[in-house]
DNA sequence: ACGAAGATTGGCT
DNA sequence: GCCAATCTTCGTC
């Protein structure tokens, strides 16, 4: 498998209106084809945004912020929008979020999948592989851990010029989106079937189909 | 080669 | 007690 280096924009951006707005699901899909990045001890490692999810709180009851529940793990999601929403899954994953929506509003957009960019040989060691598969960087676990995201950087912000890990403008090219329903989330009622799973089709990297 | 099944931990109600 | 992603192991083709 063969992946070209250096060639793309990784420079930060100021925080897009999209996720300043009401409209969760289409900044999901808006965050797609861009790259997130992160630099730790001089060491870039990064991704395209490949697979998304949206969740709609205070709405939506697949989310941890559903009906304003505020803890001190979701505190973070009633913060400034463009801030990082970190949490530990199954106590080992740690999965990454972006905070998006009006002041005091919990919206978020899961990130499940990136196609790996820059930095292929640190995220390989620090997932122990020494091939490259797509399971290196395809589910939110895995990525996070590829680019070394944990949730210590819960509630930084991802839009100015020092945080060590931001959000890189994408190339404008244009792909297929492909949305289907959000996985994981069985006990969510009629916000089960919301189609707002979105993934770049048919590309390799996108977290196993369910 | 591929899929199913089992084991695993921390944050919440 | 309920919720979740990944790795490993063990089938079957």
């Amino acid at each position: 498998m063969q992946v070209t280096e250096d060639k793309i924009p990784l420079s930060r951006q100021r925080l897009p209106r999209y996720l300043q707005g009401d409209d969760v699901v289409t900044a999901a899909q808006k965050l797609l084809g861009q790259y997130l990045v992160t630099e730790f001890n001089g060491k870039i490692t990064a991704g395209r945004i490949v697979e998304t999810e949206a969740y709609r709180a205070p709405e939506d009851k697949a989310s941890h912020a559903y009906n304003y529940r505020r803890t001190a793990r979701t505190e973070v999601m009633f913060g400034p929008s463009g801030n990082a929403y970190v949490y530990l899954c199954y106590g080992i994953h740690h999965l990454f979020n972006i905070i998006c929506g009006p002041p005091g509003t919990p919206h978020a957009v899961l990130i499940r999948a990136i196609e790996p960019t820059h930095g292929l040989k640190t995220m390989m060691d620090r997932r122990k592989m020494t091939k490259l598969k797509p399971q290196l960087t395809a589910g939110p676990g895995v990525l996070s851990r590829a680019l070394g995201i944990t949730k210590e950087l819960s509630g930084v912000p991802l839009f100015n010029k020092e945080s060590m890990i931001w959000i890189g403008k994408g190339e404008r090219t244009s792909f297929q989106i492909h949305s289907s329903p959000r996985v994981g989330i069985d006990y969510a009622g009629e916000w089960v079937d919301k189609p707002w799973r979105f993934r770049i089709k048919g590309n390799p990297y996108t977290s196993p189909a369910k």
